[in-house]
DNA sequence: CTTATATTTCAGAATATTCTGAAATTACAG
DNA sequence: CTGTAATTTCAGAATATTCTGAAATATAAG
């Protein structure tokens, strides 16, 4: 049975707080907290009583966590019941994150943005500033996604490397 | 006083939609959105009949939105009511969100993590995995930080260089 | 099949957040 | 000062979100 030590209970209350923060429920990233820094996968019942939560809420929390490709399930030998685990690579678990809110936040936004565009074109709305802002909207967008793909791919040492030298920025503009 | 066209209120609601979606609330959200898309500085009356709200949560939402850096107060001659707007900038915008939601969450948890691991020295907490973990998120947070660091100030124009050049980040590790 | 164990679902409770309206405060013109 | 317009504050209402517990469903051992 788990027994968290109070530097773990710091750590995964912590990051239950900065969950709610960037819209995420407490209990789903309190149990991602718990995951990655469990040594062991962890099954439902284990959580349920780390967290003082209801079984059901777990059941749902980790349905969120696979939905995001945070978590995935194994099994223990001689165990019938489902253990998860997260990933141990933060560079990469962060890059997960990112490529989702892409998909779900992002790319609708620009979608919005096209359509808001193409209904003024249609209408032959007169309203010179507010286009002017929605095309500055849309650039912004098309500029940021291609410095995304840009590093998209990048490995963890990559990342690393990239962040280790100094002035890279300043030399790839001139480079440019 | 304010009409909306159907585009403006679309886009109004959209982003008020993103704001809950990143821990911002519509309200906030959804005034921004009025400030950046309208083309004169806006009185908190107007913003109150354009997005049918109560008049005190406008007052709230402004003060929210200062607090973010995001929306300053000017004057209209002949006007003694304060009037709103926001920076057209969209990259310095976000440059000033990115800017903000370090200071108030990526650096407490910075610091967090270094609590976690001076008590865990202190107490000479012999739990390997953990501290496993929580240095390798602490360096994660360092080396992200430094990536920010570099690209921190770069102005609008440098950044949209940079995202219009293809291999940058290629380029840059062959020279480090 | 039967039974025990494990998991999921979901209505409603608990909680957290946002919003309103009335009252208090502030700012300033006359 | 006095009176009016503008703004802010904040308790409680409205709303949205999260969580629980009980029931339903699934899984697999015997």
């Amino acid at each position: 049975m788990i027994e968290l030590s109070s530097v773990q209970e710091k750590y995964i209350l912590h990051w239950g707080e900065m969950g709610t923060r960037w819209g995420i429920s407490r209990t789903v990233a309190q149990i991602h907290a718990l995951l990655y820094i469990w040594p062991d996968p962890v099954n439902a019942d284990e959580i349920t009583t780390a967290l003082s939560i209801a079984r059901s809420n777990v059941s749902m929390s980790i349905k969120e966590l696979q939905g995001w490709g945070l978590v995935k399930v194994t099994h223990v030998i001689g165990n019938r019941k489902d253990h998860f685990e997260t990933l141990t690579d933060v560079w990469e678990m962060f890059r997960i994150v990112l490529e989702e809110r892409k998909r779900r936040e992002v790319d609708p936004t620009f979608a919005m943005l096209e359509e808001c565009l193409a209904e003024m074109k249609k209408s032959r709305d007169t309203d010179k500033y507010t286009k002017e802002r929605l095309l500055a909207m849309q650039e912004f967008f098309a500029t940021a996604n291609k410095c995304y793909e840009q590093t998209r791919g990048l490995s963890t040492s990559a990342f690393r490397k990239l962040a280790g030298m100094g002035g890279w920025v300043l030399k790839a503009l001139k480079l440019g």
